[in-house]
DNA sequence: ATAGGGTTAG
């Protein structure tokens, strides 16, 4: 017999006393054990054994126990009885005024979803007189943030000073992580910066927030004056916080720093963190380490599913992530939402325009999923890639919605491409009154006029930004070496091994040539002599960068650089040789997409 | 009895 306090896992001690072992010994079990019990059963979410103990519970007369009534409620929240959970309340809080009653509702409910009734029953609470505490507060803030509430979150924040709650830690950790999820990160950052006691909590909800943001060399600074400053140690969320940036730099270095840490914790059997990784490394560059994560969970969910498909389709292995779409529904899973964005972006990418448009039109009978404006976006961009420009322009118009920015932007990127004139026009100036500061359309039009040749139209735009004070994004690659990166703009000179730079890349050119390489002068969008024009070419960011790579990386290590903006065709065609005439591997990270440049060949089949 | 997690177009 396996005795109350045995270091077996609660489940098991559970199961085996509450059949047999009561009855069996003649005796009843003291409040603290039905605790133990209970707890049990709301960790493995086991109704049937739960109303079992509640009745014995009842029959024992400790239904009333300050400890067991709070873990009954969440019994029965947790295993989908709400109704359940508030009739036991009801038939308890007439004579009951004790917060931790209350506040176990409350949190049943804002658990639940259940918004309303979780702050209708507040009120009940503060009309009835009793005081909330740290915990009553910490439940509504989640209930607040999850729906959005931003006015009733600041009211929520001044009513917890006014309480006194405003020093308690785990309510401070709810406040920033409430602030984060409702994207007010100035306000959380606020707050963080003044705690006194700041735990593991309050940095991962730091860190959230950042990242959720897209403001990843904060949550980057952060975890390393964690460790650094306040000496506390990463746990499983703060990992997953973390890994998002990772990814975001495409830093591989830091990104296997943290999969090392993960599996030196033992955290590599959670799902969500392999999820995490999945991501990271796939935005590093590095599908196949993603894959060997993907594969070894044998019980996957449909965000690991999705998360991989992913990893392919940004890599440029569009079959691979198309078989693995079909793959996932053998096993029964259904795509949802995010998946479909995800498969539609992978067409588009790939070019699988009559794929792609297939999926979009029957998503909704074959996986009940309404398209939303990121479908709509996506074959958008599908139609523009692939040159059908006319139908995307009509697709915008049809489409019974109003096309966002993105979708302009895209269609406008694709007549860049294209060469149309009249389309991107339009095009552009529906953007010019959506977002009249964003310069990057400014400088699309002017590329769409210098590809063809419209020099004077090219000035014109120009005079427009200069007019309105926009400045154009200038272009720069990277390079991480070590824990170092290394970046360089056009036609840099700065880095302190510059010359040596430049003799690789003249080196470089003169075998490309050789094997077949003819400047591509038209992607100097221009006007200047073709001399010049050539010139220019050479020294874009990525090359430099790759020559710099040349110099430093191992000979049997691919060299990975990352580019701010999209890699111009001439350079495209340039790396490609340049992978042949070096037989290296050369990864490179555009804006949102990898190219791998082997023996001359790129992974995205030169359609980008 | 409480807070915190992964996948989304260009």
């Amino acid at each position: 017999m396996v005795s109350i306090c045995s270091p077996l896992p609660p489940n098991l001690v559970a199961s085996s006393i509450s059949v047999e072992a009561p009855r069996s010994r003649g005796r009843s079990l003291t409040s603290r054990e039905y605790g133990v019990l209970l707890q049990s059963c709301i960790d493995s979410k086991s109704l049937e054994r739960g109303k079992m103990l509640h009745s014995r519970i009842r029959k024992d007369g400790f239904e009333r126990n300050r400890d067991l009534l709070p873990r009954l409620i969440k019994l029965y929240s947790v295993c989908g009885r709400i109704d359940d959970a508030k009739k036991l309340f009801d038939r308890m809080s007439k004579r009951n005024s004790d917060v931790f009653l209350w506040t176990s509702m409350i949190c049943a409910y804002a658990k639940n979803g259940s918004m309303m009734r979780c702050f209708e029953l507040f009120v009940q609470m503060l009309e009835r007189g009793v005081r909330p505490d740290s915990y009553t507060f910490s439940g509504l803030l989640k209930a607040s943030a999850e729906f959005g509430f931003l006015e009733l979150t600041l009211q929520l924040h001044s009513m917890v000073v006014r309480c006194g709650c405003g020093g308690c830690l785990s309510v401070a950790n709810s406040l920033i992580h409430a602030y984060g999820s409702l994207r007010v990160v100035h306000e959380a950052r606020k707050l963080f910066d003044r705690m006194v006691v700041r735990d593991v909590a309050s940095w991962s909800a730091m860190i959230q927030a950042c990242s959720s943001m897209g403001s990843y060399a904060d949550s980057m600074a952060l975890f390393s004056s964690m460790q650094l400053g306040d000496c506390l140690k990463p746990n499983e969320l703060t990992v997953v916080a973390l890994l998002p940036a990772c990814g975001f730099f495409s830093s591989l270095r830091k990104g296997q720093a943290v999969h090392a840490y993960v599996i030196r914790n033992g955290y590599e059997s959670n799902l969500i963190i392999g999820s995490a990784l999945v991501t990271m490394y796939s935005r590093c560059g590095d599908p196949d380490v993603a894959y060997m994560i993907f594969t070894s969970f044998y019980q996957k969910n449909l965000v690991l599913w999705t998360s991989m498909i992913e990893g392919f389709a940004l890599n440029g292995k569009y079959d691979i992530a198309l078989n693995l779409f079909k793959k996932m529904q053998d096993q029964g899973f259904q795509p949802n939402y995010v998946t479909l964005v995800v498969i539609l972006s992978a067409c588009s990418h790939a070019g699988f325009v009559d794929e792609g448009l297939q999926i979009f039109e029957t998503m909704q009978e074959k996986f009940g999923v309404k398209a939303g404006v990121e479908h709509y976006a996506c074959v958008v961009d599908m139609l523009g890639r692939g040159g059908r420009l006319e139908d995307a322009e009509k697709f915008i118009e049809n489409m019974g919605m109003r096309p966002s920015g993105s979708m302009l932007g895209s269609l406008l990127g694709a007549c860049q491409v294209h060469h149309n004139v009249e389309i991107g026009e339009r095009m552009a100036y529906r953007l010019f009154e959506l977002e009249p500061r964003n310069a990057a359309n400014y400088v699309i039009l002017s590329n769409v006029y210098a590809a063809v040749g419209q020099w004077h139209d090219v000035g014109r735009v120009r005079q427009m930004m200069i007019a309105k004070g926009l400045l154009k994004d200038s272009g720069c690659s990277w390079i991480e070496l070590k824990d170092t990166v290394y970046v360089f703009g056009a036609h840099d000179r700065s880095h302190w091994e510059s010359e040596k730079i430049y003799k690789v890349l003249e080196e470089l050119s003169e075998e490309i040539v050789r094997a077949g390489y003819v400047p591509a002068t038209e992607h100097v969008l221009l006007d200047v002599e073709e001399n010049e024009k050539k010139k220019l070419l050479c020294s874009h960011s990525e090359r430099l960068a790759i020559a710099f790579g040349l110099l430093k990386v191992p000979p049997e290590m691919p060299i990975r650089i990352v580019k701010n903006l999209r890699v111009c065709g001439d350079c495209h065609e340039a790396i490609k040789l340049i992978s042949r005439v070096t037989s290296r591997k050369l990864v490179v990270r555009d804006t949102n997409r990898f190219h791998h440049f082997y023996r001359g060949c790129c992974s995205c089949g030169d359609y980008w």
